[in-house]
DNA sequence: CTGTTAGCGCATTCAG
DNA sequence: CTGAATGCGCTAACAG
């Protein structure tokens, strides 16, 4: 089943069926319906890479990414698919090495091999600068999901700063006075944000920021757990931790019932980006959801406009959601 | 940089280039050598359109799935991606609404739109049988990861009614004697592999099978917390369940502990999977260790395999490994 | 608004 | 063991 036989079957030109399946102008509506119905009645399909080799397109675009969470990788990688199915585009999978210089051969030899015709980059290679230098120096489009600069870049974010902030308003409503942070990993933009954001709830409440009270992390189960125990060491530990993220949050709360305190009895403890996990542990994550479906879907439309049209594609903006659960609750001073 | 040029600085034909990067026979080892030398130093990647045009295969292999789990998915993308960057293919991703004959239909757009080369199966959609039916009659290659029934088939399974029966008999070696077991979604193989390997165990320790210790879930969390509600209500509750997923083992510790229980110290708990939440949980969880990726990668190989050679391609079989962590424990009966 | 011609880059005949 | 010619199915440029 050809273009060919389309043409014969609606009595007009190859071309002109090639324009009304590419949406091109100058189709008058009568033959236009008339193809179309030769393309239903045939069933016919393009030939996808016959398409691309005239074209010179290849309907092709790239996810990069290093992330190791496989539920926002899934979530982002839903929207992507998404949208490339509204636009006939088909999505490759990129998983990268490392940062580091390796990153740019890495995507260099997809560039090589696939062609894609745009790429989409996931935090924190986002950020990396040696790739964003060579991507320019291709001349290849893109689109980031939440890149740490934003200006003059195309894709989405989220305000995970104002996130956070809503975050610590919610432990100060609580009685929190003394409430602690575990940073996230410093390659991810996502780790300044929060931690701004932790120190603007705090300042909108009227509390001093103490250093002590903010350990580094990771990202990982582990280094909430090493974070935990850092400030329920202290002399003067907190009543409240905010975690980075949810892994540092379970990390945080294993750590607790493990010292045989209560959470939220004793240490109320929140995350950021609602896994399915937080809903899973015991007890449940108080936490803030991230659209990560949404993320990916729009940035692919994004990436696609800019590919389209010269001056197409736009940096988005998505809304976050509060989700309060069990991890959070009175301050025990606030009880007494 | 096309073939063309390869073939002018070797000083030979298009077609010898074409015979060694695909390396078939008849071409000289000197004449090869000159060949690759050129590819090397012209930096030539065979244009991927134009080769699977011509070659009238797509080089593109496609991953259906219908499983929610990000974990499990992830791993088996991870074993495919590193199974096609060998052979040069590139993996789609088809994620499938739901069973029913809407499979069917979608799996067919999908070749219609991409020309798979091949496909790759996942449970649960790896058992439909309307969508073996129609590939059957389409003669498309496809490998099955965890196919119900494995005989004439191929890809990749391991033995989960062996692992269920070791993880029974852990639970055993540490003096349980009523154990009960939460089933795992019916359409899924592994539910009954499962349940069969938790019968056997039962039976090889001597001890008889009581329908009211199984309980019926659906693989998720909420129907763990069920599933457990049940189990403890009854006159003799269990001291250890074995719940047929890591998402229904965490939702029966959540009941436990939702009930003050101690875990493992009053009731046992094990699941089956090894998600990255089986150690983010509190008490970590005992449960079996499934190779996602290796077995993502086997199929693919096995999958490439059939569609290079007439005979190529078997069933497969990988280890699992048993995880035992901090879920369970000796018999509460058993420490008197 | 529509059709004709040429060629995208490669693999595949079939000769030598 | 190697090479020259042909065409995969489609779009682009140009002609009408």
């Amino acid at each position: 089943m050809r273009i060919e036989d389309v043409a014969a079957m609606a009595g007009v030109s190859m071309k002109t069926v090639s324009r009304v399946l590419n949406r091109e102008l100058n189709v008058r509506e009568e033959t236009r319906v008339r193809v179309l119905k030769a393309v239903d009645k045939l069933k016919y399909v393009p030939h996808f890479s016959a398409r691309s080799l005239a074209g010179n397109k290849s309907f092709l675009v790239a996810l990069l990414y290093n992330n190791p969470s496989a539920n926002y990788l899934m979530g982002v990688m839903g929207g992507v698919l998404e949208a490339c199915a509204i636009e006939q585009y088909n999505m490759l999978l990129c998983p990268l090495d490392m940062d580091g210089p390796r990153v740019v051969t890495q995507v260099e030899a997809l560039i090589g091999r696939s062609q894609p015709d745009g790429l989409l980059l996931t935090p924190p290679i986002t950020d990396s600068q040696l790739l964003l230098r060579r991507l320019a120096e291709l001349e290849i489009p893109f689109a980031s999901i939440s890149p740490r600069v934003q200006a003059r870049r195309i894709g989405v974010a989220m305000d995970e700063t104002h996130a956070a902030f809503d975050i610590v308003a919610h432990l100060v409503s609580l009685g929190h006075r003394r409430i602690g942070h575990v940073v996230g990993h410093p390659a991810h933009g996502a780790s300044g944000w929060r931690l701004t954001g932790y120190k603007q709830g705090l300042e909108r409440a009227g509390l001093k920021f103490d250093p002590s009270l903010v350990v580094q992390g990771e990202f990982d189960f582990e280094s909430g757990v090493a974070g935990a125990r850092t400030l329920l060491d202290l002399r003067r530990p907190p009543t409240a931790i905010f975690a980075a993220n949810d892994d540092m949050a379970s990390g945080v709360i294993h750590a607790a019932l493990e010292r045989g305190m209560k959470v939220p009895g004793h240490l109320s403890v929140c995350g950021f980006d609602d896994t399915p996990m937080s809903s899973q542990i015991f007890p449940s994550l108080t936490t803030v959801h991230q659209p990560t479906h949404d993320m990916g879907r729009l940035a692919t439309l994004e990436l696609l406009a800019s590919i389209q049209r010269p001056d197409g594609g736009r940096m988005l903006h998505v809304p976050y959601t509060l989700q309060l659960r069990d991890s959070t609750g009175p301050a025990p001073s606030a009880k007494k």
